[in-house]
DNA sequence: CGCCTTTGACCTGCGC
DNA sequence: GCGCAGGTCAAAGGCG
């Protein structure tokens, strides 16, 4: 970059909705991450089936999962749980979003740490899908990845919840960033 | 030794 | 009410 003539305007931000900063980190999609990026779409339900079949499944079409019924309500209904207190916890209708990757990987490397919690065969896939959990202490974040039986070169990720504490990979990619803003803004 | 993955069991919601 | 499908837990084992 040797433009040290007039400056161009800043080109105007990427008209990205309402998606998490997180997910468009500059570690995100460059470098050892993954590449080939496909567009992220925003999923304020995801029907996993419309998904897996080919069909639409975003946006319109509600999942028939469990975001809505014992959500806000709390009521600790079935309160027998016999091994945990919470095991359906408490779901405030946290925002989901979800996008489509390709890759070889299924698990993406968004920065952040995950923990994996469960595996689960998932019906009319021949892919299972796999659930992890932030490992950050009070982060309470969830992804669900699914590769496509239609396209296995494209994984769905799904996020549920936001990151409330700074990404560390990002952190590090950004530190040499700033650092060089300080040292031209010193001029 | 700590963290992570695997895996089977359990729980809940929903449709019939 | 029953069965199915999805989501979560937790013990056990593996790996760096």
């Amino acid at each position: 970059m040797e433009g040290q003539e007039a400056p161009p305007p800043p080109p105007p931000p990427p008209p990205l909705p309402q998606l998490p900063a997180y997910l468009f980190s500059p570690s995100y999609p460059s470098s050892s991450l993954h590449p080939p990026f496909i567009e992220p779409q925003v999923l304020p339900d995801i029907d996993w089936v419309g998904l897996l079949w080919g069909q639409s499944g975003v946006g319109e079409n509600r999942a028939p999962m469990m975001e809505s019924a014992s959500a806000v309500t709390g009521e600790e209904k079935g309160n027998k749980d016999r091994r945990k207190s919470g095991r359906m916890m408490k779901k405030q209708s946290r925002p989901r979003f979800a996008f489509k990757t390709r890759s070889a990987d299924d698990i993406l490397d968004d920065g952040y740490r995950w923990r994996k919690y469960g595996q689960k065969a998932v019906k009319n896939s021949a892919y299972p899908r796999s659930y992890y959990r932030c490992t950050y202490h009070t982060c309470n974040v969830k992804k669900q990845v699914q590769r496509l039986s239609k396209d296995t070169s494209i994984v769905v990720t799904t996020y549920e919840g936001i990151h409330n504490h700074p990404c560390e990979k990002l952190m590090q990619a950004l530190t040499p960033l700033l650092k060089q803003m300080q040292f031209l803004a010193n001029f």
